[in-house]
DNA sequence: GGTGATATTGCAATCGATTGCAATAGCTGA
DNA sequence: TCAGCTATTGCAATCGATTGCAATATCACC
């Protein structure tokens, strides 16, 4: 309906209006010092009188830089369905504010996109400057790609202090505990843990909760875990199945996600089984819809906030020729309903 | 950690390889038929061999076109947070997939960066060559500004019919009578509406509301209408304190979104309230979670699908030069626990 | 053999902004 | 009055790819 194309206007067309150069409208601009303030002030009440926006392109394309940041949302290659784990949506959320503070603009895409390679796609291209790779498992060989090829990158996932890159995340194993060991002090003997051991987040919390198990002196028994989508509906599948084959033996559940708690406290429910009662449930990632559920979630918290800030920064700062370095973020355990039995 | 800095190669660098010119090797590989098959060949072949990709800011600068959406989520003035609401994240996703179907790129950006202006930081910088614009609320004055500014764009929200610009969204209004009707048919009585009416979307739910109380001869109750932000938390508080003044009296509650109504549900049940039994409850948006609280939520399913494939192909649409067109997507009643009373 | 048509390829301008270096103007001090 | 400085400004090249138009080569046909 645009009756009014309004050819935009350029540099070009600035510097003739306020009667200098391009190059001195351009440095005025930009505040360089070394334009006279007169100058400088005449050139910028044009510019803005005419509403002159920079031409970020032309201007990419000049500086080499895109002053863009590529966020990349990893699947697994089974669930191809678009993202939908809250946690995911939570960080990115905050990488998004993060960057446009830090005046990035930002990239997002979902791993189908770019399946091939990612460095040629938004490196190379000049798409991006950097690049933030958000999803489990970063097994992924294209991540190992991009680590030698030398572009500025980081990752949320489980540092484990031996990687070449950076990566970001959450001390999963020691959350596990924490929550492991809540599960047991609240009188738990027999403990399910529903997650996918083939990410290594999860692997992670995995040791974590066997590492509590242990500590109690409980042999963990690997029956117990059951590989669980990231999805309400794949924890509640799993619990049917697992309260189908080992009904009333189970009396405590850690579920690798909040999502898949909550399809667990379904099944359970369902089965007029009473939670924390009968069985003790935690969770992990608290996300918002946690303490609204019945009974609310126990689970364990990641700091969202900390950890998106965390991996713009030193994504940013590999830009500027930091060096990259992982970091482990630490966790705290939100007691709620769904584990606490009253004495 | 760059070792190998890798000096990415231009096109005339790969033209110099291949023994022609820059011209020649831009056609083909952009496979123009009028380059010789065999040239065209080689000139591939080396690209690959050397994975050329061509300069995504130069081919912008000289073709005014930069293949990329800019995806605006708006937010409440107040509510000043990140993205939470589960149902604006899940249209984003499939926005996201669907545009990189389109081979586009998708820029994306809260509210907040852009407080100013949109056209001049997305369109007339050249960043992107149209708008998507999610959110409660289209009378933004901005979204009036683009429309007068003739850029390519298009917003999820609540189509009248009259609007001067194209917006797709749901028929909230029908969505709302079919579930207000159903409480009805289920006994209720006395039914809140918990939304804010001065978003357009959720002011559409409160007219259909009150379509299916008069078409029941009942007369809507201004003060049964509770303005609750979008989130659990508002829903749970908005509850307690309806049910603090109006205790006994209230037999249902129409959530103007999923989220809400859970956040209500628990105020219900703490309170000792049986759902649905003493208080029958829908809620609006059909987000993954529903299905597994408890007891599981009727609600009114939006076609996310559908929605967010519409709006890419609107705006590609006008990117092509086809007008502007609004359209109205069908919703439907998902009947479950929190509203069906056995008989 | 000559002429016009057709198939390929290359030259050079262009997109819009940035910036190294040169140029000019104005000023100071001897 | 003039060399020497400093403060400003402008020229022109550059970033990398695309494309209108001209140039050349090839071929067919009379």
């Amino acid at each position: 309906m645009g009756i009014k194309p309004v050819k935009t206007l350029t540099l070009s067309d600035i510097a003739r209006l306020a009667g200098v150069s391009e190059s001195t409208a351009s440095r005025a601009l930009r505040d360089n010092p070394v334009i006279n303030a007169q100058t400088r002030e005449k050139v910028q009440q044009i510019a803005a009188e005419h509403q002159f926006k920079v031409n970020a392109t032309a201007r990419s394309l000049r500086t080499q830089k895109s002053h863009t940041i590529a966020v990349i949302i990893l699947f697994d290659a089974k669930t191809q369905q678009t993202i939908t784990d809250p946690f995911l949506l939570e960080i990115l959320g905050v990488i998004a504010d993060e960057l446009t503070r830090q005046g990035y603009d930002m990239l997002l895409s979902t791993s189908k996109t770019t399946d091939k390679d990612w460095r040629s796609y938004y490196f190379d291209s000049k798409r991006a400057d950097g690049l933030i790779v958000i999803g489990q498992g970063e097994h992924d060989e294209r991540v190992e790609q991009l680590s030698s090829a030398g572009v500025p990158f980081v990752v949320w996932g489980a540092p484990t202090g031996s990687e070449a890159f950076a990566v970001i995340g959450s001390d999963n194993r020691q959350g596990a505990t924490l929550a492991v060991s809540h599960l047991l002090a609240q009188g738990c003997k027999r403990i399910a843990f529903l997650g996918d051991i083939r990410h290594t987040e999860i692997e992670m919390r995995y040791l974590g909760y066997q590492d509590a198990l242990l500590a109690a002196g409980i042999k963990p028994e690997p029956l117990l875990q059951l590989n669980t989508d990231f999805t309400a509906q794949a924890g509640y599948v799993q619990t049917q199945q697992a309260l189908f084959k080992q009904l009333g033996s189970l009396d405590g559940i850690f579920a690798a996600s909040d999502a898949i708690a909550m399809g667990a406290m379904k099944a359970l429910l369902e089965q007029g089984i009473s939670v924390p009662q009968q069985v003790a449930l935690v969770g992990f990632d608290d996300i918002a819809m946690s303490a609204y559920c019945t009974p609310s979630l126990t689970t364990v918290k990641q700091d969202t906030q900390a950890g998106g800030k965390l991996l713009v920064a030193q994504l940013l700062g590999q830009i500027n020729g930091a060096k990259a370095a992982s970091q482990l973020l630490p966790v705290k355990l939100i007691e709620r309903q769904s584990s606490l039995r009253k004495e």
